[in-house]
DNA sequence: GCCGTTTTCGGCCCGACTGTTTTCAGTCG
């Protein structure tokens, strides 16, 4: 039987979503597998493992029916509900409904009136302008269909936090510069952080709404103007990123920001909740039922406080058990970026980094750090000029020469080991013991099966000089996928050896993953949040894995590189 | 299809924008 990977099943939960919609199934039946799709796609646990406990029905919004064909896919190979579907409904059309602005509704009349089943046949219906001749379809109808092929085809579509991020920034500035504009503030996904953004939220309480959104749609860095409303618009920028704006009167700032920082299934569960207290939330604010009247809000905490809960973090507005935690008390106390006390992955220029160690330890006082260690690449690495058994030890020379000059500041001298392909580490252990800290990490033979590259990772972790795994999946987010490595046997592994796993904070990697770390925080195994910086200015990505970890849930209390140096040094020493 | 300190049946969030329409359905977030 061939393995199946939670995103393949989430993958087909999420068709067979679609395929009901076309069908014109009940909303709710629809929603149901959406649902479940998300859920399975955030698991940090592999379904082959529930399946084999049969705790499948364990698993909120999986209930008897999907929990059934779950199980089917793990014995069968296939779901019979899911391939009936698709042999009775033209797959082409689940390809139409990506297009913006084309749903089911339309993709079936188009299907039925025209007999268009992909974007080609599409295309051929709007440049022939046929559908314009369908009820409830005109030439605009027409133009919006072509420009949505179009963007499809030109691979318009998620981007990374870190671009999001910057982009987001900047417009807040131009916004928060505009006369009548009280506040400005990013919402949506780039606010909870997400690893890959879709696209970039605003929200702004001014006075005079539409003359903010006119002096938006005109910023230089707009190549279109999706839509334009009184309240909102959407624009793509240069870049190919979607920003979508909404301007409010200022006191209704609080309530729309926190409509829009989502996630939609935080909301949908919060008005729920509200429901049944007899109130009402929209992104206006929040009301009682009876009368209308309106609650006052200053704050997003306040919107929590009227429905009985704690304030609930943007970065945990998933509906992935964060609404469960707040009424029950549980909230996590989340990692800041203030408890971090050093960064523990940097390369130098003595391997492939861009600075000298002494603009390094310049950049890290800056950030108030009390330690930072230099790691760079092992000898194997020849493409990153990794350092021979001889150079390492003389950087090691070299940084406690600087150490015996600085004050406050300790330099702690790593490596960046590679696991060869063979499992080996890149340097024998009488030359690891040298080092204050050693990091473990694959950067060759990617392609090997799970069960060996599995077993290179983990033999590198038994052994005891090893302090941490680097970018344990070795994915590139939106670019490379990560590597055959069975995570649950890392895990173990890990609590076994006591190996610290690495948040990679580049917002390339992000690796572990948000609902990877949460499982790692189950399982009580110890984190470290680094850069992995190859330049100064990128060792201010920590935000980024200080995101990803609060995304996991993640306490000061499980990350080493939140230890004072003290305590971070006899950790460890210990583990020697 | 899922779910349950009012429920094992009957609920299941809320509103803006668009395009085509004279009052609204479809789509989106």
């Amino acid at each position: 039987m061939r393995r199946i990977e939670n995103i393949e099943v989430a993958w087909i939960m999420s068709e067979i979503a679609d395929l009901l919609e076309l069908k014109g199934e009940s909303i709710f039946k629809i929603r149901a597998y959406q649902k479940a799709a998300k859920v399975i796609a955030n698991l940090g646990i592999e379904l082959s493992a529930l399946v084999a406990e049969k705790k499948l029905e364990t698993v909120p919004g999986i209930g008897k029916a999907i929990a059934g064909k779950i199980e089917e896919l793990f014995q069968t190979g296939k779901i019979k509900y899911y391939e009936n579907l698709k042999a009775e409904i033209p797959p082409g059309l689940l390809e139409i409904i990506t297009i913006p602005g084309v749903g089911a509704k339309m993709a079936q009349q188009l299907y039925q009136k025209l007999g268009v089943m992909s974007l080609d046949e599409l295309e051929a219906a709007a440049r022939g302008r046929k559908i314009r001749e369908l009820p409830g379809m005109g030439s605009k109808t027409e133009l919006n269909i072509l420009r949505g092929i179009e963007m499809l085809r030109s691979g318009v579509g998620r981007t990374t936090l870190g671009i999001a991020d910057a982009l987001a920034e900047s417009f807040t500035g131009f916004l928060r510069s505009l006369p009548g504009v009280e506040a400005a503030g990013v919402a949506g996904s780039t606010r909870r952080m997400k690893e890959s953004i879709g696209d970039v939220d605003i929200v702004v309480g001014a006075q005079e709404p539409e003359k903010v959104i006119e002096f938006f749609v005109k910023h230089p860095q707009i190549k279109r103007v999706l839509a334009q409303g009184d309240t909102k618009a959407s624009v793509v920028t240069l870049m190919g990123v979607q920003i979508d704006l909404v301007v409010v009167a200022p006191e209704q700032y609080w309530s729309a920001l926190h409509h829009f920082t989502g996630s939609k299934e935080h909301n949908v569960r919060l008005r729920e909740l509200a429901h049944k207290k007899g109130l009402k939330i929209n992104e206006y604010g929040v009301f009682a039922r009876e009368n209308d009247t309106s609650l006052p809000v200053s704050g997003e905490a306040d919107i929590y406080a009227h429905l009985g809960l704690p304030y609930i973090p943007p970065e945990l507005r998933e509906d992935l058990g964060e609404i469960e935690a707040a009424e029950n008390g549980n909230l996590p106390d989340l990692i800041e970026l203030a408890d971090i006390k050093g960064d523990l992955h940097i390369h130098s220029d003595w391997s492939d980094g861009v600075n000298t160690i002494e603009q390094i330890i310049g950049k890290a006082q800056e950030l108030g750090y009390e330690y930072v260690a230099i790691t760079d690449h092992s000898k194997s690495l020849g493409i990153a000029r990794g350092l021979s058994v001889e150079r390492l030890s003389e950087q090691g020379e070299y940084i406690r020469e600087l150490n015996e000059k600085l004050d406050g500041l300790e330099i702690l001298s790593g490596i960046e080991t590679d696991i060869l392909a063979n499992g080996d580490l890149d340097y024998p252990d009488e030359v690891l013991v040298q080092r204050d800290v050693v990091i473990a990490s694959l950067h060759s033979g990617f392609r090997q099966d799970r069960a060996k590259i599995t077993g290179r990772v983990i033999s590198a972790m038994k052994n005891k000089h090893v302090d941490i795994i680097a970018h344990p999946t070795g994915r590139l987010i939106g670019r490379r996928d990560p590597y055959a490595i069975d995570l649950d046997e890392v895990f173990e592994a890990a609590v076994k050896y006591g190996t610290v796993l690495e948040i990679n904070s580049s917002p390339d990697r992000l690796d572990l993953s948000d609902r990877y770390v949460r499982r790692a925080v189950e399982m009580g195994i110890k984190i470290c949040i680094n850069t992995d910086a190859h330049d100064t200015i990128r060792m201010d990505e920590m935000k980024y894995g200080i995101a990803t970890a609060r995304r996991g849930w993640l306490e000061k209390k499980h990350v080493i590189n939140a230890m004072d140096k003290d305590r971070l040094l006899r950790f460890l020493k210990k583990r020697r």
